[in-house]
DNA sequence: CTCCTAAAACTAACGCTGTCAGGTTTCACG
DNA sequence: CGTGAAACCTGACAGCGTTAGTTTTAGGAG
């Protein structure tokens, strides 16, 4: 039956379902054709709202992105960057099947590209010399980015043998499992604590911002 | 002619063939009919020495990890941590197309376990409470594989405009892709001297290490 | 009210993918 | 000298992203 009396399809409703997806199976699990059946619907007439599956899931990245704050910096360089680096991370542990494609794609997405140039401002507003702030900013998404990646807890395995056999210093590995999540959140919140007074101890050390 | 005189095929010479395509063609744009066609040999004729895709990637993942030095964490837990993020950044640098089958990989791989192991025993004995020496470690982690996989500078567009228009901040952004690899450097090497600056002030503030 | 175009679905199909089954030749060993 | 395993082959299957062509309906123009 083509050309329904009500559309079947929008691309808000494409979007959701395909990170609906990707959430459950993983981005290997996702397919234009499961997606089609999820929605009722023959794959083809996906086409019709989206021309293609990069572009499907580009528009579900940008989405992502539009939940990442860069609004605290006017109340200063640390308070914005560890909001920005925060919910950031949370934006993209919410769906982590989808980093690897999210941080892959091209720096094209407007949202993405908004918050940089924020973030950027921010920083140079504070003080921080253009070519620092740049750094910054870089040094920030590496930091979520990895985060959100490997998630280093994640990637251990169930068998504690494994782990006490062979490699001794990772003894109470086996920890890891069971508080996975925390140790991901603590260990991030460890990383960017670490690495913004590492940033504060230079600024201060050369030149100080203008509060 | 089934079942040549000397063999056609090796688990090294596949693995060499597949990371020269992924290197040159993308992990997306690597297949085992391509790899077979680039070996001079059908298909099927993989799965003798391979069971599967994705252990051969396994394998070469391994293979790279191998290169990663954690050997300086006799000279001092700085020295070491640096040489180990370095020589895991360079490897991975070497072969970014990789990076993100590689990150994803499940913590099983040997390679990446002793190297984890190594990093964790080093930071220990130089003072640091364990807890400590596995956030630091995976810390360290987020840095290098998220510095591997976007690669900040990698992410911006040739057409300079596009940014000059609409974002005031990133106004020599077009800079980037000039200089990308040299940025992506530095911004690596900046983090990681803030994220061990933050790190010295933090046991020097509480429980100094036995040197 | 009718006609026409464009929208939104359909089925069929192309070339690609990872992988399996079954066949064929050659090597290594008892 | 025979036999079984090793190492290749061709052919095939299901699933992939995507295109072509068809069909029905909605919405606007005369």
């Amino acid at each position: 039956m083509p050309r329904p009396t009500t559309p079947l399809l929008s691309q808000a409703g494409i979007r959701s379902a395909t990170l609906e997806i990707i959430d459950r199976d993983g981005l290997g699990g996702f397919s234009m054709r499961k997606l089609a059946a999820a929605l009722g619907v023959s794959a083809p007439a996906l086409y019709f709202h989206y021309p293609t599956k990069e572009q499907l899931l580009d528009d579900v990245a940008g989405e992502i992105m539009e939940k990442v704050d860069v609004s605290a910096f006017q109340d200063g360089w640390r308070e914005g960057l560890l909001a920005w680096a925060r919910s950031y991370r949370a934006a993209l542990a919410e769906h982590p099947n989808i980093v690897p494609f999210l941080a892959q794609g091209p720096g094209q997405r407007d949202a993405s590209l908004r918050r940089a140039d924020a973030v950027h401002g921010g920083l140079v507003a504070a003080g921080w010399p253009a070519r620092e702030a740049t750094m910054i900013g870089a040094s920030t998404k590496y930091l979520v980015v990895g985060a959100a990646m490997g998630s280093f807890s994640r990637g251990f395995v169930d068998d504690v043998q494994v782990y006490l056999d062979r490699y001794p210093a990772l003894g109470d590995a086996h920890r890891l499992r069971e508080h996975a999540d925390a140790v991901d959140r603590d260990s991030f919140e460890f990383a960017l604590t670490m690495f913004v007074d590492g940033l504060a101890a230079r600024l201060h050390s050369s030149t100080p911002p203008r509060s």
